[in-house]
Parts: structure tokens; C-alpha cells; sequence
DNA sequence: TTGTAAGCGTTATCAG
DNA sequence: CTGATAACGCTTACAA
């Protein structure tokens, strides 16, 4: 931990500890323990009491934290580990374990596993005595199984058997973004997805295949390219894509930031969007509803996925043993990016 | 600090400790935290050493993070607290942070103002006994003094006599979005900023009005808006301000989110950007190249920032007390929503 | 009801 | 060079 040579520290400021409160009120310090974290059990005189609330409060006392975390072996705090934090649909998901968090007086330990890799977070994680950790979107299955096997935690979009957790319909978003365009009767759709074998990608990328095979107009090979799950990535993706004159009249990107990639390759090719080719993104991410047209996509609800991991980790924590939630709800939001193709196709 | 009602805790774990390595090696527990985590000149015993070493990697020692941070008074953490994370600048400006302290061995303790107020994150980052906060975006003065008085902290974007800090050069940011309208012939120049009293945004509307007033053509009152600093309140704005048929020929908005919200109100009411209104933001975030026409901005190092501000901290925190960094360079993006005005008006 | 004693896992100060 | 011994600030039996 931070070695580096030679750290002066601060110099250490004087703080308010129990033993001051004590003092103050005349009591000994273990009774002030008693009465400021105490529980309401505790058998403690009201007069007594009140001195030593009023001695904390005149002294300006502040429990410390750490000094807790020690003797009770849990520090009241938690880590977040998502894959990048750059995607907004992280930041969210951040966002949504943090309220809950901070409301039940945790810390949250941000982790972005796009600047450090996961093994090394939860090396230093699991020195702070983190209670727990909320790792979003990685496999499970990808970290050694030791660096989890002491911790608390709790998965996001990334089911197993081991650990609980919470995930999106993956595979149902991806079903539903297939269906909104062959209702809106596309024959010929492509796809746009990583290669990463995140389990939400996979999902989704199934439901879509899926939802095709099952119409009978399969994904043609040569109309599924992957590609990084960023605008860049998307948006070469696109433009390979495109670039042929037979293309899909419809395209599902695996996110939103692919979309939105995908969205930038037509603006460049000079393919209007949704009359020449439609898009369906996946996220719902607030930039989705910044662009023109806006982006059609599957609504993922990441705040209360980040929310509900927060609150089962915290579960965990208490012993009540987490059950497994089902799949939170994906909801298909029709923008403007989708319309029937151009020219009706024989079906 | 997580009261709460009678929480159990999770059986805790058999850790291994020093103690254990101590026994393991023969030697005295002291004797280990010397060789583990002492400076490279303790003078040890090559043997010893060697065998402490041994022991320690062999049982799988950790060290215990809070122990020494109750010791020594020092946790290696740092909050950091903005104003909104869902604002993809200050995620940036996290991100640079994070790289920064993760590669330090700090941890970054994540506090969202939108979630919680900055008293309250403070008081919880102080209970864990922090090293240091980095505040962004947060006028020091608006938080009670003593709140901050025993905190080592940096500020970014809020210049403070009592704090050292970094910031961008929120009023040149300004400046070079106005002077680029003026060149490309503007002379009804508006602008689109919160009423917040964030010292970035003072700043930039600051260089902007005299920019224009420098030029001979300042801001006419009812084409300076007030409204949130997202993408709602700049759509807001931007409509009202547009719905007159004599509006500006061009605006510059406080911050991409806002811009991206008149782009927004642009497209619905049917005024084409940049034919008939050329429109400048302020950021950079990675939205700004994904709308099309791309939007014209300016510059400013989100993570650069953030990483500054750690390192400062990361500098106070060894007792170098830190210099005032000047401030961060910004520059202008042109891109695709401005262009000259239609009708080019009389100078 | 309240005080005493014993740690939690480290670091730090000093005698051996 | 090495190893007791004392903190750090707090919780938690166990006595008084």
C-alpha cells in the first residue's frame, strides 16, 4: 500500500476521542461506547446518559470509523467494481448502489476496472476490510476464485451459481429489440456486438438471434460483426457493415454507444436514419435521447439494478442470506430510429 | 454510522495476521511488521529477513489496511465528491482521479453531491479518517468551514485562498467559444448558462460577455438565459429563446449538456443547426461527437484535471505543501454546429 | 448501573 | 540487530 519512499505524514491533529467525552462527563470511557453506539437495550442511568450525549456534543465527538472497523472486523464500507466507467450506463449503475449506500452510512469504494484490473481492486479491497463488493458485468468465472472466496459479494448481469445477484432481462432485450423491428416488418437485420463473452452481451445477442431464428429470417452471417461495445467500435462496425450495397435494412447494437457509433458511420455514409436503415440500441442511456433522431432502444434500468445490488449486498451483511431476484425488467423505448423499411421486402 | 437496528455481523474470518507469520517464522511480531512494511534500511538480518518473507508468502499474509490506518492515523483513501455523476464530465473527472490513487495504492471514496448533500459526505469521509478529498465544482465557501478546517483538501474548479486546487481556464473556455462566433461573423450572439454560482460556470460566462463586449456587440439582456445545467434546462432555454423570430444567430452554451439540449429543441423546432443557428458548447464530453452535426466545443481536461488534483493531494499528504497550479490549458473543437450566420448583419 | 480488563492488527519506541 | 512494550480508538465481556 502506497510504500513509496519515505511518506511524512501529516501532522496528526488532535482528535475528539471517547476518552475526552469521558472525561468530560466523569464517566468511564467503555460507558460512553455503551451510550453513543449502544444499543437501546442498553441499561444506562437517563441522567448519566444525558451527560455524556451532552459532553459528545459539546466537544464535538465523532465516532471513528476506522478504530469500529477494527475491533468489529467490518468497515462499513463496500466496493463497486464496473468494467468502464466511461459508459454512462455504469456511471448509473454506480450512482444507484452509492444512494443506497450512503443512506445506510456505507462508503463506497469506486473501482473502475477499465484503469486497474479487478485482481488488483480486490487485493485492495479485501485490505481495507471492505464488508462487501458489487462487481458489475464481469465474469465471476474470470477472477481466481480465492481472491473471492473470503468476501462478500454480490454479482451484477453476470449470473452464478456462487454468488448472488441481480441481473437485467438480457436475453428478453435482446427478443425485444428483434420483434420491434420485425413487427415494424424488416426481413433482413444485422447485428452489432463485442466480442467480449460478458454475460449480457451473450444474452442479449441470443435474444436476438433468437427472436430471428424464430421468424425465420436468420441473422446472415455475414450481417453480425463485433466489435469493441464503444462508439468507435460501433461505428467501424457500421461502416464495414454498410459499405456493401445489399445491407440490412435494420440493424441491434448490443448498446447504445455502439448504436450511437452506428448512428455516426450512416451520418457519414450519408444513410438516412430510420429511412434507409433502422437502429435499435440497448441501454437507454440519457444520450440516447440527445441525438436526432433519437435513438430507439431497450430501456435497462441501471440505477436500480446498482440499487438493488446495494441493497442485497447490504442483506447479506445482516445474514439474512440474499435470494435470488429475478431479472429486473427491460422495457422497449420506440424512438426515432426505427421505421418500416424502405421498400417492403417478400417476406 | 450504519446504526441501524441490531445488525448481525458475518462470522469472521480466521485472517492471517502478523502474529501468524511471527509464529511461523520464530521471530517477534514486530520483528515482521519491520521486514513486511519497513523502510528498505531496517536493518534485519539477511536470514531472518528472508525467512519472515517466506513465512509471510507462504501463509498468504495481507496486511491489514485498517490497522495501520488507525496506528497510523493515516488511511490511505481519499474521497472525492462532484456535483453530479451522471454529468459524463465529472465522470471523467473521477476517472482521472482513480487512475491516479489506484496507482498509488489510495482508495477513492465515491461521494455524489446529487445523492447526498457535502456535509454529510464529509462528515462520513472524515469518520474514515480520510487522508484527504478532492471537492469539485463546490464553492469551498458554501460548505461550513469547519466542515473542512482538519481535511487536507484540493479543489478542482473552485479557486480558494484557503485551498490549494487546479482548475481549467473556465474564463478563456468562454472567451475562445465567443470569439470563434465572432469570427465566423456572428453579431447576435446569446448565451445559455445555469444560475448556479459554480465558479466554472461565473467563469465562463464571464469570458464570454466581455469577449462580445470587447467586440463592440454585447449580449442584449433577453438573450442571456438562465436554466439547469443539463440537457432538460438548456432544451428549455434554447426554446424559449428561439421561439422569437429575432433570436440570435448564435449561442454559446455553459456546458455540452446544455448545448446538446438546444441542439435538441433546434431539431423540434425546426431551425437547422448550423444554417440558422450555430451553437457552441463546453467540455468535451464524448456526446458532443456523437450527435450530428458533430457539436462545436470547447475543450477542457476532464481527467486531466481530476489526475492533477490527485497528484496535489497525493502531494500534500507527504507534507510538500502544494503550489498553485496554473490553471488548465482548453481549447477550441470546431466542429460541425457552427458556421457563418445566414444573413451576414451589418457589423 | 458503571468501571476494569482484554483485545482488534499494526506501528513505533526503546531497552537488551 | 532484535524483541518487549506501549499505543491507536473503540467494542465487549466480566467484575464491582
Amino acid at each position: 500500500m502506497a510504500q513509496g519512499p519515505e511518506r511524512k505524514r501529516t501532522p496528526p491533529r488532535p482528535r475528539v476521542t471517547m476518552r475526552d467525552v469521558a472525561r468530560r462527563a466523569g464517566v468511564s470511557q467503555p460507558l460512553v461506547s455503551l451510550v453513543i453506539a449502544g444499543s437501546p437495550t442498553a441499561r444506562v442511568a437517563e441522567a448519566t446518559r444525558a451527560r455524556i450525549l451532552a459532553a459528545a456534543r459539546e466537544l464535538g465527538y465523532r465516532p471513528n470509523v476506522v478504530a469500529q472497523a477494527l475491533v468489529q472486523r467490518r468497515s462499513y464500507s463496500m466496493g463497486v467494481i464496473v468494467p468502464d466507467l466511461r459508459n454512462p450506463f455504469f456511471t448509473d449503475v454506480v450512482s444507484g448502489v452509492e444512494r443506497v449506500a450512503a443512506g445506510q452510512g456505507y462508503a463506497v469504494l469506486l473501482c473502475d476496472a477499465a484503469e486497474v484490473t479487478v485482481e488488483r481492486h480486490l487485493d485492495a479491497l479485501r485490505a481495507r476490510q471492505i464488508d462487501g463488493v458489487i462487481i458489475d458485468a464481469i465474469g465471476a468465472a474470470s477472477v481466481s476464485a480465492d481472491l473471492l472466496a473470503d468476501l462478500n459479494v454480490v454479482l451484477i448481469d453476470a449470473p452464478s451459481a456462487a454468488f448472488p445477484g441481480v441481473a437485467s432481462d438480457a436475453a428478453g432485450a435482446g427478443r425485444l429489440a428483434a420483434e420491434h423491428l420485425l413487427k415494424l416488418g424488416h426481413r433482413r437485420i444485422g447485428y452489432l456486438g463485442p466480442a467480449s463473452d460478458t454475460w449480457a452481451f451473450r444474452m442479449r445477442e441470443r435474444g436476438v438471434v433468437q427472436a430471428l431464428r424464430d421468424a425465420g429470417v436468420p441473422i446472415r452471417p455475414d450481417d453480425l460483426r463485433r466489435a469493441a461495445p464503444t462508439p468507435d467500435g460501433g461505428r467501424g462496425a457500421a461502416k464495414t457493415l454498410l459499405a456493401r450495397p445489399d445491407h440490412p435494412t435494420a440493424i441491434v447494437c448490443a448498446n447504445d454507444l455502439m448504436a450511437l457509433g452506428a448512428l455516426k458511420a450512416c451520418a457519414i455514409a450519408g444513410i438516412a436514419v430510420p429511412a434507409d436503415l433502422s437502429v435499435v440500441g440497448c441501454d437507454d442511456i440519457e444520450t440516447a435521447r440527445l441525438v436526432t433522431p433519437e435513438l430507439t432502444t431497450v430501456h435497462v434500468p441501471a440505477r436500480g439494478l446498482g440499487a438493488r445490488a446495494a441493497r442485497m449486498l447490504l442483506q447479506v451483511l445482516e445474514g439474512t442470506p440474499a435470494r435470488a431476484a429475478k431479472p429486473l425488467e427491460v422495457r422497449l423505448a420506440v424512438r426515432g430510429t426505427t421505421a418500416p423499411p424502405r421498400l417492403p421486402e417478400a417476406g
